[in-house]
DNA sequence: TCTGGGGTCCTAGGACCC
DNA sequence: TCTGGGGTCCTAGGACCC
């Protein structure tokens, strides 16, 4: 039979700030959204004032400030680092490893013995913890869905010591009915409501759930999730991930923004970083898609609009993304619409390795790799955007800025910012 | 005043073809 | 008077994940 582990970080970007700031146990930590917009993370006792997943701060101000939380912008150089600790001290101590996300990697436990799996998990929060910091919750079960179900177990019950196996059946049901129905993964907001109308309430209630009904509501999926809740493995370990098929690049401002050079500017930003995106991963794109819109909050003036860019040839060259994005703002820029948010999405990846050649091509392809290679290098050894186009900007303050006004210090990927020790 | 970003997959419906 | 069926491809929208 199948066996996974899951192993999950703790409250994982909180978990870092706390890494570096140890007077942070204890005290009520959030970790905040782009443009310090909401909490996305929160510490235990966060969670305990009833401070929600996704909540905007300004709703939280007087929480906030009453219990004296402490809270910090993302981090996003610090948490990137400390999550690839995390992988690497796994990857020592298991050979079949899933990174699913920054925070979350399977394991497949199958070859080891029965006997080993409790020993092997206590290495795993030991290890983890004295390699990195990190606190982490290990759930076990013979399918992912099941190993996530015994990680919330692990996480809720600090008595587990951070371990919960469900291989057992009785340990199996007892974990389910104690789960919400709507904290099964692949359950959704909507899903959740659609099925607690039905009377089904845990995840024991799915478990036994009409199939047909969930089919039809849910899709193939749903008949997964009912299989994967019963032990029917239907998602195998993925060890070699595959090709990403899109990359996006999309900020909101802090406040709107109607000043056309100021959202070109930002745009070009956007291109730029996804053209360094589309190289880091060696692929070229096919196809640009550009997104504009206002306020979604302000349903009644709401604006929002795409625009679509093929490329003659896949490319990762920024300045054709850049010259890409721009004349697709044309078509949808709108005088007098203050503009909250604006993105880039490429789509239609292809590896570098597998380049078309055109017959009649307007780029000369071998001077845009070596200038892109020579910014690259640059940017690398002298830090993110020394090297730049104009086009993106060069006043500062701007004003689509996003905002990050309680970032902690790279500890761990900037030298400037290293821990001291007095 | 203030409410993130980056992804994936599935499904339904329309266009098109034979 | 009377007007099919099946397959493929594409896209938009909706659902989910962290």
């Amino acid at each position: 039979m199948s066996r996974f582990a899951l192993v999950d970080c703790n409250n994982f970007y909180v978990s870092c700030e706390r890494m570096f700031n140890p007077s942070l146990e204890g005290r009520p930590v959030v970790v905040l959204s782009n443009n310090d917009g909401c909490a996305v993370a929160r510490s235990n006792e966060a969670k305990a004032l009833g401070i929600g997943m996704g909540a905007p701060v300004f709703t939280l101000a007087e929480t906030l400030r009453r219990h004296n939380v402490a809270c910090f912008s993302s981090n996003y150089a610090l948490y990137g680092d400390m999550s690839r600790r995390v992988i690497l001290t796994l990857g020592e101590l298991v050979p079949d490893l899933e990174v699913y996300s920054i925070d979350e990697s399977f394991l497949d436990l199958s070859s080891f013995r029965e006997k080993d799996v409790p020993g092997l998990c206590g290495t795993i929060v030991t290890t983890v913890k004295r390699n990195t910091g990190i606190p982490v919750s290990v759930g076990v079960g013979p399918t992912k869905t099941l190993s996530k179900v015994a990680a919330g177990m692990a996480k809720k019950h600090p008595c587990l010591g951070g371990v919960c196996d469900v291989t057992d059946e009785r340990w199996r049901e007892r974990a389910l009915a104690a789960t919400p129905v709507g904290k099964v993964w692949g359950v959704g907001r909507r899903f959740e409501k659609f099925l607690k109308m039905r009377g089904i309430d845990t995840a024991l209630d799915l478990a036994r759930a009409d199939r047909v009904m969930v089919k039809k509501r849910m899709g193939i999926n749903g008949t997964r999730l009912l299989d994967e809740l019963s032990g029917i493995s239907c998602y195998p370990l993925e060890t070699n991930p595959p090709a990403q098929k899109g990359v996006g690049v999309s900020r909101t401002f802090a406040a709107g923004i109607d000043d056309r050079r100021a959202l070109c500017e930002a745009l070009s930003t956007y291109a730029e970083r996804a053209a360094e995106k589309l190289r880091t991963e060696e692929l070229r794109a096919g196809l640009m898609e550009v997104s504009a819109m206002s306020n979604r909050f302000q349903r009644d003036t709401f604006y929002y609009n795409t625009a679509v860019v093929r490329f003659p040839a896949p490319t990762s060259d920024a300045s054709e993304m850049i010259k890409g994005a721009l004349s697709a703002f044309d078509g949808i820029y709108r005088e007098n619409v203050p503009f909250k948010k604006l993105g880039i999405h490429l789509r239609e990846l292809s590896p570098e390795s597998e380049q078309q050649l055109l017959l009649f091509d307007a780029v000369d392809r071998d001077r845009s790799a070596s200038l892109m290679k020579a910014l690259d290098a640059v940017n690398t050894a002298m830090g993110k955007r020394t090297l730049g186009y104009a086009s993106s900007g060069l006043s500062e303050p701007k004003a689509w800025r996003t905002r990050f006004n309680h970032k902690s210090p790279s500890y761990t990927t900037c030298w400037d910012d290293i821990l001291r020790v007095f």
